[in-house]
RNA sequence: CGGGAUGUGGCUCAGCUUGGUAGAGCACUAGCAUGGGGUGCUAGGGGUCGCAGGUUCAAGUCCUGUCAUCCCGACCA
């Protein structure tokens, strides 16, 4: 039915994940047209396609945001040197990796201004001033803005020195009310991975090596990606009162008693669109999920030229236009160009169009996530489109968490950790003393980190699966981007 | 910050060993045909070879320096 045109050099545009994982992830960021490279090393141009990506995650994440009682904020991009030095963990954390403005115009300053790597700081700052009494609290604030963080080594989305994210920083007056908070939105976000972007999520509680510089607790949602590594896609930290004492944050109980806030922040970028790229993806191109697609159908006209195929397509577009995002390409490029372009990008359907489809009144419709092919009558379509769609959505997280769970194994011994590592990858489930040294020894030896204590504890052995003494809990291990 | 590599039209690269007035493919523009998996033909536009200095009658090519980027390791969303 398809015939191949004769001078067939299909010309394979991006290396197989198989080859070359890494290369593969570059090869679509670029032809995608996600982004291009910035000027600078390590930045960034997300072009539009990469934005209206980002777009779509920032508008579900804030809309959950607001609903859940938080108000948007901008607070400035800098921060005085001494301002960052007050909580101790926080700045030997960042330190390493803050961009310092030294100069304004050819003067030099009095004191180095930081390029905000998070924005911690200046919001306590801010608390200490304008929280008083248990009437301000809880004070909800988020904000969306870029930070810098000056990082050795880059990758678009995955780590560039600017990114774009949004951070919730929230004073509680009690710790309890701290703790609601941070469990409240690792929830969101396990929400917006898990129903938005068809990403499954591991919950869980980072070890005290990875959380956050100057929290009491991190929590995180853990993700796999097709290669077997994995990506933390959300954090949310509680601060108990520690920031609340370098900063003297305080307010009035109802006894008229003075008391330290608990404090949380939490924080999302656009590493999420590596994510999605890494978990979807394949040797074609982008996967997008249907839910946050920005367009969800293309229409493609063949012989577009021939009498009236154009109308028609046109005139599909505008009925479908209520129902799905759906665009029509009528540019002179040939179909085969188109379908692989649309491919690439990762459009869920393309909705083909011609003479022969004219004259039976139907369309083809072909899936992104399995190429499967089906012919539709014209006046189904609007039935099943979005059932498609819906069904793409589904098959996506479905397919993602099967692989998640084969790439979960067990590791009792540390012979069986390198092995799984080395042989399979993805995540291993292994049972820890909760002794930091540990931990560090099994990245050492492994370069795996521990990625976190999951919500939902099981055991599957008595032992640490280093030390061999008594365990205390599992973990989630893994190698990491 | 250690190890490796590369800088030549918008992109990918050839040219450098053995100096002699810059080349290909893709992309772009115009026209005709084509159109169910990256279409074909024809005609065009566009680069002083990362930067600085040196050797030479002559430097993309040789020498010195410098800057930048990429890949691999230690730090990070």
């Amino acid at each position: 039915m398809f015939h191949v045109s004769k001078n067939k050099q299909f010309v394979e545009k991006v290396t197989a994940m198989e080859d070359d994982f890494g290369q593969w992830y570059t090869d679509v960021v670029k032809q995608a047209e996600l982004v291009d490279y910035g000027v600078v090393r390590g930045t960034m141009i997300i072009k539009p396609y990469g934005y209206a990506l980002w777009e779509n995650i920032r508008d579900e994440l804030d809309r959950r945001i607001k609903e859940t009682g938080h108000t948007n904020v901008y607070f400035p991009l800098f921060i005085p040197e001494s301002l960052l030095q007050k909580e101790k963990d926080h700045i030997e954390g960042f330190a390493p990796e803050v961009a310092w403005v030294t100069h304004g115009g050819e003067e030099e300053l009095s004191e180095r201004i930081c390029v905000r790597p998070t924005s911690e700081v200046l919001f306590c700052e801010y608390y200490a001033k304008n929280i008083h009494s248990y009437r301000d609290l809880p004070m909800l604030y988020n904000q969306w803005s870029n930070v810098v963080r000056w990082e050795k080594t880059t990758r678009p989305f995955l780590r560039s020195l600017e990114f774009l994210w949004q951070e919730g920083h929230t004073a509680h007056a009690t710790e309890e009310d701290a703790a609601q908070e941070t469990a409240k939105m690792l929830e969101i976000y396990a929400d917006v991975l898990e129903n938005y972007m068809a990403i499954p999520v591991l919950r869980g509680r980072k070890t005290d090596k990875e959380k956050f510089a100057g929290a009491n607790y991190t929590l995180t949602v853990e993700t796999l990606m097709h290669d077997g590594k994995a990506l933390q896609a959300g954090t949310s930290h509680h601060f108990g009162d520690g920031f609340a004492k370098a900063f003297d944050i305080t307010y009035l109980d109802e006894n008229g008693d003075r008391q330290y806030v608990h404090q949380t922040s939490w924080g999302m970028t656009t590493r999420l669109i590596g994510a999605l790229i890494m978990v979807h993806g394949d040797n074609r191109g982008l996967v997008i999920p249907p839910r946050m697609a920005p367009t969800q159908a293309m229409i493609v006209p063949i012989a577009q030229h021939k009498e009236g195929v154009l109308d028609q397509a046109y005139d599909l577009c505008d009925e479908l236009k209520d129902i799905v995002r759906v665009d029509i390409d009528a540019s002179d490029k040939m179909p085969g160009w188109k379908f692989n372009e649309y491919e690439m990008k990762g459009i869920p359907v393309r909705i083909e169009m011609g003479p022969r489809d004219i004259a039976k009144e139907q369309v083809v419709l072909v899936r992104r996530d399995t190429g499967e092919k089906e012919f539709v009558a014209l006046a189904q379509l609007q039935n099943r489109l979005p059932q498609l769609l819906e069904d793409i959505q589904q098959n996506l997280f479905n397919r993602a968490l099967a692989h998640r769970n084969e790439k979960t194994s067990v590791a009792t011994t540390m012979d069986e950790f390198a092995k799984i590592l080395d042989e399979k990858s993805g995540f291993i489930k292994a049972m820890w003393c909760g002794d930091n040294a540990c931990e560090e020894k099994i990245k050492e030896e492994t370069s795996a980190t521990s990625r976190c204590i999951p919500f939902e504890q099981e055991t599957v052995a008595d032992t640490c699966v280093y030390c061999g003494k008594e365990a205390k809990e599992l973990v989630y291990w893994g190698r990491a981007y």
